[in-house]
DNA sequence: TTCTCGGTAAGAATTATTCTTATTTGCATA
DNA sequence: TATGCAAATAAGAATAATTCTTACCGAGAA
């Protein structure tokens, strides 16, 4: 139940930037996109529009999954959220913009975000630099979850 | 006329494997799924379905896009092409299942394979060992391709 | 050559996402 | 606080991507 959230003392000051990158944008502070902002900067588990809209029913009856998709594209125009890069159908998106990585389980398709300093700070090969401008490198790790492994094996959960 | 291709020279071994692994795994060797594999195993710009279909046209002209989804389908669950993972919402693919890694261009969307071996005998951070079983890790780098940087500031191609 | 079953094509169906339009709302201003 | 208006929303229609259903076909075994 109380699974998939952010550490809540950050959250607030997540939402004090968000407000005000709005303000600086010139895109209103509808109900709406603080809601959904909100439950999306809350979640750690990289949610679908659809999840999203699902988790949002509570708070916002009235919301349409519509909204969730263009609120989230305006969101991402702004860089104030990011569309993750999957081999789903569905798109999952984070508000977790700073620097990380990210560990899939192929089996149970959960996404998890691990940081790994000595990566981002090694240099890319050498024939890499003359391709271009290169604004950023990610590592995603495929593999199955302790979780998963265990169902596998029959064992019970703690 | 000529991009996109991969040096000849190996591809004659890899439709062998292919053969070999399609008979061991029970697959019948039609015309569609030997063009289509060899289309694939030809390129290196990591296609979607919809551009195979569209490659194939010529040497199979009745060819159906639905035959290309399933054949990759089948392709992927008997490890002969894998899924690219893409913010995109057509799937691409690619045959080139040998460990490397991808380079996307965010304005023209090119994906090129790259090598970084020192990088793949790197180990893993501690804190992820415990996460459940690994089965690779790959690097995606984001950024703009010199073609693209060029196009932007009104230079004319070599 | 015949038989059999997996594979294919075509079109229908489903799923994910986006567009159109009428209505509502944030917010600037009086 | 009331008014005006552009931007944002909800609902349903539309589109795009992928998968399913079904009747026919063809690869490979006998
Ligand atoms: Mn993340
Ligand atoms: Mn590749
Ligand atoms: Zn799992
Ligand atoms: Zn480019």
């Amino acid at each position: 139940m109380s699974e998939n959230l952010a550490p809540d003392s950050s959250l607030q000051q997540q939402m004090e930037t968000f407000e005000e990158t709005c303000r600086t944008a010139d895109l209103k502070l509808t109900h709406q996109r603080l809601e959904i902002y909100r439950e999306l900067a809350r979640a750690t588990d990289h949610p679908s529009a659809e999840t999203l809209h699902t988790r949002l029913q509570k708070s916002l009856p009235t919301l349409s999954l519509d909204t969730v998709y263009r609120t989230l594209a305006t969101f991402e125009q702004h860089h104030l959220v990011k569309k993750v890069q999957t081999v789903d159908s569905q798109a999952h998106f984070e508000a977790q913009m700073s620097q990380h990585h990210h560990v899939i389980c192929d089996s149970c398709k959960e996404i998890m975000d691990f940081h790994w300093n000595s990566f981002d700070s090694t240099p890319l090969p050498e024939d890499l630099r003359q391709w271009g401008a290169i604004r950023n490198k990610n590592v995603t790790i495929h593999g199955t979850c302790r979780k998963c492994q265990d169902v596998k094996a029959g064992k019970k959960p703690a």
